[in-house]
DNA sequence: TCAACATATCAATATTTCATAAAATAATGA
DNA sequence: TCATTATTTTATGAAATATTGATATGTTGA
């Protein structure tokens, strides 16, 4: 019989005006580049700061070379890689500052969405 | 002429021997769920720590009810929401512990795929 | 210039995800 | 039990994503 409380508006008492809290569309990059296994696994391949070569991963990953290039550019548009290019190959890497970055942006996001505290 | 030095291998001398870094299912769930802009307009209505109705969620969004449920189901199975049944209804809310366990899943996961000081 | 190699882009097709409606499940009260 | 309401599940077509192969771009060295 006990109807729950309506909290449907805004808490009135809590903690004070949530401010339109949107993750930007970098983050939004970033978040659908990491949603991916095989690009997880491509990550993995990137772990201790090594840079490899895009035929490299395709090897490595036992994928085409067409979509090996494609993920890759889809993870450096995400802000995960970064690449230079050396006479004919392409070299990637992480790229830590923007990844801190994105890390961060998240962060404030969902603890505005959803503070540790409540 | 300078071969830019392969580091195929996991660098020997770098950060030392780079443990099989993986996301576990959890953080891939949570990231998933994430990645999708409708569900990060879903997560906000939740700011501050509200619980909202399945019915209530479809009808801020403008979508139909099914579709939020499944959608609210995704953030749930993604560890970013709880839910519990009171009579009829449902209410979703923040779960902001296993929010912070994801985060720093995630964060771990990042900062061993690439150390912030490399 | 050409030949070769590495990467990127494009096009076609499979696979997956999304959105809506219909049917099934769950809870309440008469 | 039946009717009503809320949610979940299922089924369907539409839209987005992934995968593959072919082609194009860019670089090197002869």
């Amino acid at each position: 019989m006990v109807e729950p409380v309506e909290k449907a508006a805004p808490a009135p008492g809590g903690c004070g005006a949530a401010p339109s809290v949107q993750l930007g569309a970098g983050a939004r990059e970033f978040l659908k580049a990491l949603a991916s296994e095989q690009r997880q696994q491509m990550l993995e391949l990137f772990a201790g700061g090594v840079e490899l070569t895009v035929g490299t991963v395709a090897e490595r990953l036992g994928v085409g070379q067409s979509n090996a290039s494609q993920q890759l550019a889809l993870l450096r548009r995400g802000g995960l890689l970064t690449s230079r290019r050396d006479g004919k190959q392409v070299f990637y890497r992480i790229d830590s500052a923007a990844v801190d970055r994105s890390l961060a942006e998240l962060r404030d996001y969902l603890h505005t969405c959803c503070p540790p505290g409540d």
